[in-house]
DNA sequence: AACCGTTATATATTGTAAAATATAACGATA
DNA sequence: TATCGTTATATTTTACAATATATAACGGTT
């Protein structure tokens, strides 16, 4: 039975349930939102190098998360194209769309947690 | 109709979905994780000090949280008490173990949905 | 073979959060 | 009034992640 704890805030409505998700393999970081915009930018554009600077990034990190990407699934993610017309370029595979297609939905259902927890700071 | 991307992973079991949740006041962060066990080790020993180091944490950072804390809720959740016998101490109030006791409650049901999503992980 | 924009990688620099250190104030007790 | 362990607070130092910088390799195109 648990009572309610408005009393114990300020104003009602200015207090709200927060969090970050994301998926881990083994003890390290998978997949979170990071890496989700990362790969839908890398889509957009073609280049791991454009995307990183949409995103204020720099190519080093960028770089470094597709390398885990790749590695810690079991089959790459990203296609990275050394050299050739335009310098070359990245894609995402088909895995990755699928991947980034399960993330949307895992955040909604992770929203509308947050969202409830929210409303039960206040009610009950 | 979301597909399974078990196909995705390595390994079978080696992928969790993982998060962490708090209590946000507008902005700033209200209440969470280390804010509860650090007044749970106050209300143990009746001391910021030993708390602190119970949690390997400098004697500031917890006082600063503390005082976060008192200024973010309606009413103090910790009372400090300088000089007088045995140095001072603090207590926490009943609002605090009330804060207490609904958080481990929401970290619970936080608990049950990762493990939800993380059973949803491999199968569909 | 020169060019181009990309990927690949190492090194140096910077920014900032965390920790460490130091010191004072406090007030009941003896 | 001396003591004690706490709270209170400023300053210094450290650690480390993020960023910046630099350079090379690549390979289609012209």
């Amino acid at each position: 039975m648990s009572k309610s704890i408005k009393h114990i805030f300020k104003e009602t409505g200015s207090y709200k349930v927060n969090g970050s998700l994301w998926i881990d393999f083994g003890e390290n970081h998978f997949f979170g939102p990071g890496r989700a915009e990362l790969l839908e930018r890398i889509d957009q554009t073609g280049s791991i190098n454009q995307a990183a600077k949409q995103m204020s990034m720099s190519y080093k990190k960028a770089w470094e998360m597709i390398t885990m990407l790749n590695t810690q699934a079991r089959r790459p993610l990203v296609i990275l194209h050394v050299g050739g017309e335009r310098g070359g370029g990245s894609k995402i595979t088909k895995e990755a769309k699928e991947l980034i297609a399960f993330h949307r939905l895992l955040r909604e259902r992770f929203t509308a947690f947050l969202e409830k927890e929210t409303r039960n700071l206040e009610e009950l």
